[in-house]
DNA sequence: AGCACGCCGACT
DNA sequence: GTCGGCGTGCTC
């Protein structure tokens, strides 16, 4: 028998092993098996598939060993990874480095092992090599980065090549499984003092070691009082120290024993959807379930604040008490401790959280419960949809057209909501798509009849719609010649808000101090060295840093192209408003929320907290602050420079800036108290703005169609990008027109349209990069797609173009 | 991703 | 004339 293995790397295609007899019981698709690729490298590869027939060609080697004895995969995600593989243009193996957690794929470390026949004799090694032999003949082995902190040399491949020559050591490559249960020391009374009179005979006869006793008898009064007892538990409770334990546990008194235990906190087992909906609220769901008895996939549109959550919450409890398991995806950010508190008060025990600040021992943990059927409902980012589902029946994409869904790098380069959609259907399971702001694509789906729809357009109890208001920033009052931050209106509305013990939320969608420097003199710009991308000024750290790579550069105080010494400040960020803010309004509490100032694991859900608690009265912030929270108290929001996002170079510029507007104006005003958002703009007559200020998502649609015909982007279009590297700037452009015109037969000019190549050449070899227009039409991109990948064959077939390397991204969006 | 092999410039 | 960098191709 033979077996295709996937193996976390980015290869072409799979590769063949063969089943050695005694192994083949076990050999099922999705089980890890480990196997040696290449020289003597191993890895723990996941079986596809097995057959029969003698693969022609080459003898396929032997599988070395079989790893699990449950499929860690179904057969349904090996489905999964195959489509996305072929749809995103990647392959098998970098979806599964995306899919399994990192403590299930293994792979081989090198590890030097001491020749216990060398003689010590080190005369005839070289300074480097003599260093190396010295520690191994110490430690008898050597990892190989043990290695390379040895030795201050770039590779240290040639010196190990040489030891083994020399006969000072040998390699051997090691596989480790890495997850690691969690075990708790109990600590068990010695079976022979279960006797009570031997107990007492133990006891009575006492002599030295006084702690000691004291020690046994508090252990035998927390048995007493708890049945079982840990290590750590008893030495609290008792006083003690670790060595008065070891001298019982010496004497065979006490034994201890470990156990595996949960990383995961239990919860009770129990459902708590405790509330009632409202009328409109029931209404959706009526509609939702309506509508997915008919179709695979539906839309709930429904505005901020209008209780999507708990109409979630209970469409879930239907499905799970049907035995069926839930997906809930929201986009990363949103991941905050308030849902998941909110969430797991619904669900107990039932729910499972995933996403990438866990460790990976406890993504073990929970991808293992997933595959048993404990957990029930899954919340987690757009990874989690890669989760071993047995019987998947709904996955609800939240906060549907929120780009975070789409991965970027690296390859695969999936959007998480159109693979659900896709992996939905493998199952037969449902689809909610929900969001306050549709895609456009989505949103056409619905008006296509593919996709259902649902409208909620209350807020949830007494709420209103806040009320928006245009501040037109041209006609700002100038403070020192410069373009002040705030007008006077929001200075003023601020000002009401903190009277009535109210919050604010100001929105910038921009970090730093200053977004550049501009020199007085001559105009000049300082940009980054590496990415062509203007440096953002961050006064607290005295820094210029690029957002693009992140690299960070001291203060420029002389201006590279004339020498003078004057530079001024342009525009402004989150952290001069913070700064301002602070200065305007002394007594108010500020803080701010963006990338910088949330780094740590836990910054982002303290600042939260402590907002919430309204122990914070203005919060500035980016987009950060849009995102999947809902305060009672804020009761303003201010749109600080609305120009800056409806100057998004992104070809989704109305769409996006749409919706950033729209989520952060939905922050505004709860139950009884109608919300204000002031926007200040130096256009007030946009029209995406009038959309905004209507909360009309209809108009903002049309619109939208109407806009992307007339200009270089036409609506439902996706980019691919093709990239062709070649020492020789002739090869490498005739690889890019073969693509070109291949498409242009299938597809005629107006779908790939005028794609320009792109060319440029970085260090010794030209590149052609050419951006492929694709129709927003499913059937059209995949027979796009297709295409491209036989053209992408017929040049990787072809020898003159052999060096040209293409990396496709599909939808780099 | 590794690793081998081969080509070419740099240095003993 | 050899050493080591990098580009290229292959791994069942």
């Amino acid at each position: 028998m033979y077996a295709e293995v996937i193996i976390p790397l980015a290869l072409p295609k799979n590769y063949t092993w063969r089943i050695p007899d005694n192994l083949g019981a076990s050999a099922r698709p999705g089980i890890r098996v480990e196997v040696i690729f290449g020289k003597n490298k191993r890895y723990a590869g996941i079986i596809k598939k097995i057959f029969s027939d003698k693969p022609e060609g080459f003898d396929p080697k032997e599988i070395v060993n079989i790893l699990d004895t449950e499929p860690v995969v179904q057969e349904q995600q090996l489905q999964l990874w195959e489509w996305m593989a072929a749809y995103y243009m990647c392959s098998e193996g970098e979806v599964m480095q995306a899919a399994v957690p990192a403590n299930l794929k293994l792979s081989s470390e090198s590890i030097l092992i001491w020749n216990e026949e060398r003689s010590l004799d080190f005369s005839d090694l070289t300074d480097n090599e003599y260093i190396v032999a010295e520690a191994l003949e110490l430690k008898k082995e050597l990892r190989l980065t043990e290695v390379q902190q040895l030795l201050d040399v770039s590779n240290v491949y040639p010196v190990i090549k040489k030891l083994i020559e020399k006969s000072v050591c040998h390699v051997w490559e090691e596989l480790k499984e890495k997850y690691k249960a969690k075990t708790e020391t109990y600590i068990i009374l010695a079976p022979k003092y279960h006797d009570e009179d031997a107990l007492a005979g133990l006891l009575n006869n006492w002599s030295k070691a006084p702690k000691q006793m004291e020690l046994l008898l508090a252990y035998l009064h927390l048995v007493k009082t708890e049945g079982e007892v840990t290590q750590p538990e008893l030495l609290k409770k008792a006083n003690a120290s670790a060595a008065q334990l070891k001298g019982l546990v010496e004497k065979n008194i006490l034994l201890t024993e470990k156990r595996a235990k949960d990383r995961i906190l239990p919860l009770p087992r129990e459902l708590k959807i405790d509330f009632t909906l409202s009328e409109a609220q029931q209404l959706a769901l009526g509609q939702i379930r309506e509508n997915l008895s008919q179709k695979p996939v539906c839309l709930l549109h429904g505005v901020t604040a209008s209780g999507k959550t708990e109409i979630y919450a209970k469409l879930i409890e239907s499905y799970i008490s049907k035995g069926k398991q839930v997906l809930y995806m929201l986009p990363e950010i949103a991941l905050t401790s308030q849902i998941i508190r909110r969430l797991q008060k619904y669900f107990g025990g039932y729910i499972g959280i995933y996403h990438s600040k866990f460790n990976p021992n406890e993504r073990v943990e929970i991808w293992n419960k997933i595959k048993t059927g404990e957990i029930k409902v899954v919340l987690g980012a757009r990874s989690s949809l890669f989760l071993p589902f047995m019987d998947l029946g709904l996955i609800i994409a939240d906060e549907e057209h929120d780009p975070s869904y789409k991965q970027q790098d690296p390859a695969p380069r999936y959007h998480a909501r159109d693979s659900a959609i896709y992996y939905a259907s493998l199952n037969q399971a449902h689809v909610l798509l929900g969001s306050a702001t549709p895609s456009i694509e989505s949103y056409y789906n619905c008006l296509n009849h593919k996709y259902g729809l649902v409208t909620l357009r209350e807020r949830y109890g007494e709420a209103e719609l806040p009320q928006i208001i245009m501040i037109d920033s041209k006609k700002i009052p100038l403070t020192d010649g410069a373009k002040s931050i705030l007008s006077p209106e929001l200075t003023e509305a601020i000002n009401r808000s903190l009277d009535e013990q109210q919050q604010v939320i100001l929105f910038q969608n921009r970090r730093g101090y200053t977004p550049y420097l501009i020199c007085t003199t001559c105009g000049w710009i300082p940009h980054c060295r590496n990415c062509d991308v203007t440096l953002t000024y961050y006064k607290a750290k005295n820094t210029l840093s690029c957002h693009y790579c992140g690299s960070s550069y001291p203060v420029i105080n002389t201006c590279i192209a004339c020498g003078s010494h004057g530079f001024r400040q342009k525009n402004f960020g989150t952290e001069k408003i913070e700064e301002t803010v602070a200065e305007i309004f002394p007594s108010a509490r500020t803080a701010r929320m963006d990338y910088d100032s949330v780094k740590g694991k836990n910054d982002h859900d303290a600042l939260i907290k402590l907002f919430e608690q309204h122990r914070i009265d203005i919060l500035v912030g980016t987009q950060m602050v849009v995102k999947g929270l809902d305060f009672e108290k804020v009761n303003l929001v201010g749109i600080i420079d609305a120009d800056g996002l409806l100057n998004f170079t992104d070809f989704r510029v109305n769409e996006r800036a749409f919706q950033l507007m729209e989520q952060v104006s939905g922050r505004a005003g709860r139950k009884n108290s109608k919300g204000i958002v002031l926007i200040q703009v130096s256009n007030p007559q946009h029209p995406v703005l009038q959309f905004v200020q209507e909360h009309d998502f209809e108009k903002l649609y049309s619109f939208e169609i109407r806009n992307r015909k007339q200009f270089a982007y036409p609506p439902f279009t996706r980019l691919i990008q093709v990239t062709f590297k070649h020492k020789e700037k002739n090869i490498a452009e005739e690889a890019a027109h073969i693509m070109m015109r291949g498409l242009k037969t299938h597809f005629g000019a107006e779908t790939n349209g005028p794609a320009q190549p792109v060319v440029d050449r970085i260090r010794n070899q030209y590149l052609w990069e050419i951006l492929i227009k694709l129709p927003r039409n499913a059937a059209q991109i995949l027979l796009c797609k297709k295409e491209i990948q036989q053209q992408i064959a017929i040049i990787q077939n072809n020898k003159r173009y052999r060096s040209v390397t293409i990396t496709p991204d599909i939808d780099p969006v």
